[in-house]
DNA sequence: TCAGAAGTATGTCTGTTGGT
DNA sequence: ACCAACAGACATACTTCTGA
C-alpha cells in the first residue's frame, strides 16, 4: 500500500476530539461558559449533543461519511475521494483518502470538488479494491462486540450508500451485515415539513440554518463530514428522535440491492 | 327514490430537489 | 450532465348527504 494512503487515511486532525470527549472535557463548564467562546468548536456545543447523541454513540458506533465521485451516476461513476468521522471521537477518528477511479473527472465535475483527473489518476493514489481492507480493519478497530455501525450521509439513500455498495459490489466484497445507514436528507425533509415552512434541505443550507462555521474547500469530503456531523446532532435534537426510532429508519445494505 | 352537490380517496402527472 | 424520491396539482371515481 502507498505511503500516501497510510499518512491519510487514518490521518488526526483538530477536529478527532470532536464531540464527545470534547464534552466530556467540557464537563462541569456553565453553558454560558461554552458559549463565551469564540471557538468555532466550542460554539458548536451548547447542552444539544447530550442527549440523543450520547445515547446513539453509547450504543452503536455512528460514522458519518461522505464521497466525492466522478460524477452522479453510480453505475457509470465512481468514488474519488471517501472521507468518515467517527462521532464518538477521540484518537484515529477520523479516515480520509483519495481513491483512484481508474477513469478520467469530467471538467464540469472536478470544478466542483477541485478533484481533476490529474490528481487521482496516477499509480501512488489507492483504487478502491485497496481501499477496502483497510476500511473494514478501521471500521472493526471502532466498532463496540455486538453493536452495529450506522453510516450517516446526506442523501445517502440516493447517493452515497448506492455508491459504496456498488464499489464494494465491483470489489466483489460483501458489505457486513451489521452495517446500517442513515439519510440525514430524509430526516431534513421531515424537520422542515414539521415546521410549516419551505425553504432548501442541502447540506449548505443545513449548515446556515444551524449557524455552524466552515473551515475547507466546498464539496470536499472531510469538510463536509465534519459539518453533517454537527447537523445531525442538531436534527436528532430538533426531532427529538429517540435511539429506536434512529435505528428504525436506517437501511441495510442489500436495500441498495439494484446495484449491478 | 332519485338527482345533484359536496366531500373523500385514489391515481397520474409534473416540477423540484438532492447528491458530484 | 442523471436518477430517484417526493410534494403538489389535478383528474377521476366513489360515497355521503340534502332536498324535492
Amino acid at each position: 500500500m502507498s505511503s500516501i494512503l497510510r499518512s491519510s487515511q487514518l490521518r488526526n486532525n483538530v477536529w478527532s476530539s470532536f464531540p464527545v470527549r470534547f464534552l466530556k472535557q467540557q464537563a462541569g463548564l456553565s453553558t454560558a461558559k461554552l458559549l463565551g467562546s469564540r471557538s468555532c468548536e466550542i460554539r458548536h456545543f451548547t447542552t444539544q449533543v447530550q442527549d440523543l447523541g450520547k445515547q446513539v454513540v453509547d450504543t452503536a458506533t455512528v460514522l458519518i461519511f461522505d464521497v466525492e465521485t466522478t460524477g452522479f451516476f453510480h453505475k457509470d461513476h465512481r468514488i474519488i475521494e471517501f472521507a468518515l468521522y467517527d462521532l464518538s471521537g477521540g484518537k484515529n477518528s477520523t479516515f480520509e483518502t483519495l481513491v483512484n477511479p481508474e477513469r478520467t473527472v469530467p471538467n464540469h465535475v472536478a470544478r466542483v470538488h477541485n478533484i481533476g483527473t490529474g490528481l487521482v489518476c496516477r499509480p501512488d493514489i489507492p483504487r478502491f479494491s485497496d481501499v477496502i481492507p483497510l476500511l473494514l480493519a478501521y471500521v472493526r478497530s471502532r466498532q463496540a462486540h455486538g453493536k452495529p455501525i450506522l453510516w450517516v450521509a446526506h442523501n445517502a439513500k440516493q447517493f452515497d450508500a448506492r455508491f459504496l455498495a456498488q464499489e464494494f459490489d465491483r470489489c466483489s466484497a460483501p458489505i457486513p451485515a451489521d452495517w446500517l445507514f442513515f439519510d440525514t436528507l430524509v430526516l431534513a425533509k421531515k424537520m422542515v415539513k414539521a415546521e410549516g415552512k419551505k425553504r432548501p434541505t442541502n447540506l449548505e443550507a443545513l449548515r446556515e440554518h444551524y449557524g455552524i462555521c466552515s473551515n475547507g474547500t466546498a464539496h470536499r469530503a472531510m469538510r463536509d463530514v465534519m459539518i453533517l456531523g454537527q447537523v445531525f446532532q442538531k436534527m436528532t435534537f430538533d426531532l427529538k428522535l429517540t435511539y429506536k426510532e434512529l435505528m428504525n429508519e436506517a437501511m441495510r445494505a442489500s436495500e441498495f440491492s439494484n446495484v449491478s
